[in-house]
RNA sequence: CGGGGCGUGGCUCAGCCUGGUAGAGCGCUCGGUUCGGGACCGAGAGGUCGGAGGUUCGAAUCCUCUCGCCCCGACCA
C-alpha cells in the first residue's frame, strides 16, 4: 500500500479532548476521529487492527464449535417487554419510535433477540448444546462517555450466547469459553488476568472478567501473591479482623462525646475527649450508612451498614448480601429527617424499620463509638451484638492492598488496575424462562434452556492494547494486530535508484505474505518520515535511502527495541521473516502474564 | 443530575477584560532551494468567531437564551 494514497492525517499536536494515551495516540496517528461524544470514526488504519482482532476471536471460538451469525442493531420493544427489561433497563437504553409510533431501541446487548431466535428454531435436546456469537456494533447511552474507545457510547462487541439442557452442561461450556478467552488474549501479546467478579443481581451465578492490566484501567483488582485468587475489588473477600482486642465491655454511654461542627471520621475521632481519652483511635469508632434497596418484586427496604471507622463500605457486597436488585444511598436530607441528626452524627442505635448489617470485622468488638442520632453527639460503648438486636454480621467492607488473603491464608493482596475487555457469565434460565425458550427432553418433558453469555469488547481491547504498548514516540503494535507489519520508508522517492529498490522490496515483501505500508511521499524530510513511522508504530521499519544504497545497504529497525540491522536489499525478505519469528516467539513466551 | 471550564480556518491556540477592517504556528496548494530524526524562502487557498435574540452608529468582544464538547463530583450517614 502506498502511503501517499492512504486516508490518514497524522497530527503533531495532541487534540484537546483526548485524555488517555490510547485516544491521544490513535487520534494523532490518524486512526480515529471523534464524531460526537463517545462516538468515533474508525479510519483505515484502526479498522485493519480491529478486523485482525476480530479474526483472532473468530478463529478461537470456531475451534470450540461456536457459530457466527448477525443480529439487528435496532430491536423492537416487544422483546424487551417480554424479558422485563424494557422497564428495568435505565437511560443507557436508547429508545425511539418509528414513523408508525412503534417503540424500538438500539441494542446494548442481545439476550432478547438471541433467545427469540433459538426458541423459534430449537425444539429438541438433540440440538443442544448450541453456542452462537456475533461481532457487531452496540450502543449504550453512557452517563459520561470518556477515555476514547475505552468507554464510548458506540462500540464493537463480540457477544456470544450458549444454550444447554441443564446446569452441568452450562458449567462445562463456561470453562470451555474461559479457556478460549485465555487463548484469545494470549495471542495478542498483552498482559491480562481472568478476574472473579460480581455477578450482579442474578443469584447463584458466577462470572469472570478478563482484564488487560494497565495503569489507566477503570477497575481495581486485587490479586493474591501466593495463590491464584484474583478478583475485582467489588467482590474481593476482606479478611475478618478483630477490632478492639479483649477489653471488658461497659454499658452504652449515650451522647458521651460532643464534637460540634466537626465533620469527617478522622477529625471527629481526634476530637472525642473525656477524662480518660484524648481522641479515639479510628479502629474504636464506627461509621454508618443508610441505603434503600429494591427487590425483584419491587418491594423496598432500608438497610443500615455499620463499619469500623477506618474501613470503607463495599456497596456491592451490601446489595448482594440482602439479595437486592438495586440499591441507592438514602438522600442526605431524607436521612437527616429519618435519624434526626446531621451528617456525621447518624448511627444505628434505636432506629426502627431498618435492617442493620455489621461488618464482620466488628464481630466481638465492644466499646465502640457511634453516631448518636443527635447532632454533635456520639455514643460510646457500642457492642453491636448487644446494642443492635437482630443485626447481621457479614463481609461488607472493601478489601485493601497488603491484607492477608482469606482464601489461602498465606499470601497478601497486590493491587492492579485493569481494563475490562471480556466477561464470561452464566445466565441460567433468566431469559429462557421469561421468554419461553424451551426444549423437549428425552422423556418428552418441556424445560427451559440453561444459558450462558460471553462478551469481548473488540474496540475497547484495541485501545487497551495501546494503553499497554507505547512509548514517548508513539504506539508499539504487537505483531498480530498491527495495521501493517512493515513500514517501508523510501527516503528519496525522487531518486530513481532508491525508488526502484524500494518498490522492488514492497513487491517482494508482499509476495512473501507481509503487509507493507510504503511511505513514498515526496518532499518530506527523512526526519518527518521517521517521526510518523514511530507514531504509527508498526513492528518493523524498513528504510531505503540514497545514503545507504551508496554502500549497498538497506535497514530494518525493531520498533520496540529500536535495534537496527543493515544488509543488502536482497536479504530483506529473509530478515523480515527472522524478525517476525522472533517476535512471535517472544509473544508466546510472555504467555499473557 | 450537581459544580466548573471551553467553543475563533483541518489541528493547537492568541484576540474578548477596555466594542472599531479576524490573527499566529502546524497542516494544505504552487514555485524554488534542501534531503538519514518533524528543513528553508517566496506566493496562495481556507473562518456564518457554535447558534438565536438583544444593546449599540458599529459585536468574536457586552447582555439573555440555547446547543455542543471537556473535566470534577454524585463513599465519611
Amino acid at each position: 500500500m502506498k502511503q501517499s494514497k492512504l486516508l490518514i492525517q497524522t497530527l503533531r499536536e495532541t487534540p484537546k479532548d483526548a485524555d488517555v494515551v490510547s485516544q491521544q495516540l490513535m487520534m494523532r496517528a490518524g486512526m480515529i476521529m471523534k464524531l460526537a461524544a463517545g462516538i468515533y470514526d474508525y479510519l483505515p488504519l484502526a479498522f485493519r487492527s480491529i478486523r485482525k482482532f476480530e479474526q483472532i476471536v473468530r478463529e478461537e471460538l470456531e475451534k470450540d464449535g461456536c457459530q457466527e451469525l448477525l443480529m439487528p442493531t435496532v430491536q423492537p420493544a416487544e422483546l424487551w417487554q417480554e424479558s422485563g427489561r424494557w422497564s428495568f433497563y435505565g437511560k443507557e437504553l436508547l429508545r425511539f419510535q418509528d414513523r408508525k409510533g412503534g417503540d424500538f431501541c438500539l441494542g446494548p446487548t442481545h439476550e432478547e433477540v438471541i433467545t427469540d431466535i433459538v426458541r423459534r428454531n430449537v425444539r429438541s435436546y438433540k440440538q443442544l448444546p448450541m453456542n452462537l456469537f456475533q461481532i457487531q456494533g452496540k450502543f449504550r447511552d453512557e452517563i459520561r462517555p470518556r477515555f476514547g474507545l475505552m468507554r464510548g457510547r458506540e462500540f464493537t462487541m463480540k457477544d456470544g450466547y450458549s444454550f444447554h439442557v441443564d446446569d452441568a452442561d452450562a458449567d462445562r461450556e463456561y470453562w470451555v469459553m474461559f479457556n478460549a478467552y485465555k487463548r484469545i488474549f494470549s495471542r495478542l501479546g498483552v498482559k491480562f488476568r481472568p478476574v472473579e467478579a460480581d455477578s450482579g443481581a442474578i443469584g447463584g451465578s458466577f462470572t469472570h472478567e478478563f482484564h488487560v492490566l494497565a495503569g489507566s484501567g477503570e477497575d481495581a483488582i486485587l490479586s493474591c501473591d501466593a495463590c491464584d485468587y484474583t478478583s475485582n475489588i467489588e467482590k474481593t473477600e476482606a479478611p475478618a479482623l478483630c477490632a478492639a482486642g479483649d477489653e471488658k465491655a461497659f454499658e452504652l454511654k449515650r451522647d458521651h462525646f460532643c464534637t460540634p461542627g466537626v465533620v469527617g471520621q478522622v477529625e471527629q475521632a481526634a476530637g472525642m475527649k473525656d477524662a480518660e481519652h484524648d481522641g479515639m483511635p479510628l479502629a474504636h469508632t464506627s461509621k454508618f450508612f443508610l441505603y434503600r434497596v429494591t427487590f425483584a418484586d419491587e418491594s423496598t427496604k432500608l438497610i443500615g451498614a455499620v463499619l469500623r471507622g477506618d474501613h470503607e463500605v463495599n456497596p456491592v457486597k451490601v446489595k448482594n448480601f440482602v439479595g437486592a436488585m438495586d440499591m441507592e444511598m438514602m438522600p442526605l436530607e431524607e436521612a437527616e429527617t429519618f435519624t434526626g441528626a446531621k451528617s456525621g452524627f447518624m448511627g444505628p442505635v434505636g432506629l426502627k424499620n431498618v435492617q442493620i448489617l455489621v461488618d464482620r470485622s466488628l464481630q466481638g468488638a465492644v466499646n465502640l463509638t457511634c453516631g448518636a442520632n443527635r447532632t454533635d453527639y456520639h455514643h460510646f460503648g457500642l457492642d453491636p451484638a448487644r446494642d443492635l438486636p437482630g443485626c447481621a454480621f457479614a463481609d461488607i467492607r472493601m478489601a485493601v492492598e497488603g491484607e492477608l488473603c482469606p482464601r489461602c491464608g498465606k499470601g497478601r493482596y497486590q493491587a492492579f488496575r485493569g481494563i475490562e475487555v471480556g466477561q464470561v457469565f452464566k445466565l441460567g434460565i433468566k431469559y429462557s424462562k421469561s421468554m419461553g425458550c424451551t426444549y423437549l427432553d428425552a422423556e418428552g418433558k418441556e424445560a427451559p434452556m440453561v444459558m450462558g453469555c460471553y462478551g469481548i469488547g473488540i474496540t475497547r481491547t484495541v485501545a487497551a492494547i495501546i494503553e499497554q504498548n507505547y512509548d514517548a514516540d508513539g504506539i508499539i503494535w504487537p505483531w498480530p494486530v498491527a495495521p501493517y507489519q512493515v513500514h517501508l520508508l523510501n527516503l528519496d522517492p525522487a531518486n530513481s535508484e532508491v525508488n526502484e529498490v524500494a518498490t522492488k522490496l514492497e513487491k517482494a515483501l508482499e509476495a512473501a505474505g507481509f503487509e507493507v505500508l510504503h511511505d513514498e511521499r515526496e518532499g518530506l524530510s527523512p526526519g518527518a518520515k521517521f517521526k510518523d513511522a514511530d507514531l504509527l508504530g508498526f513492528p518493523l521499519r524498513a528504510t531505503v535511502g540514497a545514503k545507504g544504497l551508496k554502500e549497498g545497504i538497506v535497514e530494518l529497525r525493531d520498533r520496540r527495541t529500536k535495534e537496527v540491522r543493515k544488509f543488502k536489499p536482497e536479504h530483506m525478505v529473509a530478515e523480515v521473516i527472522t524478525a517476525r519469528d522472533r517476535m512471535m516467539l517472544e509473544l508466546q513466551e510472555a504467555g499473557g502474564r
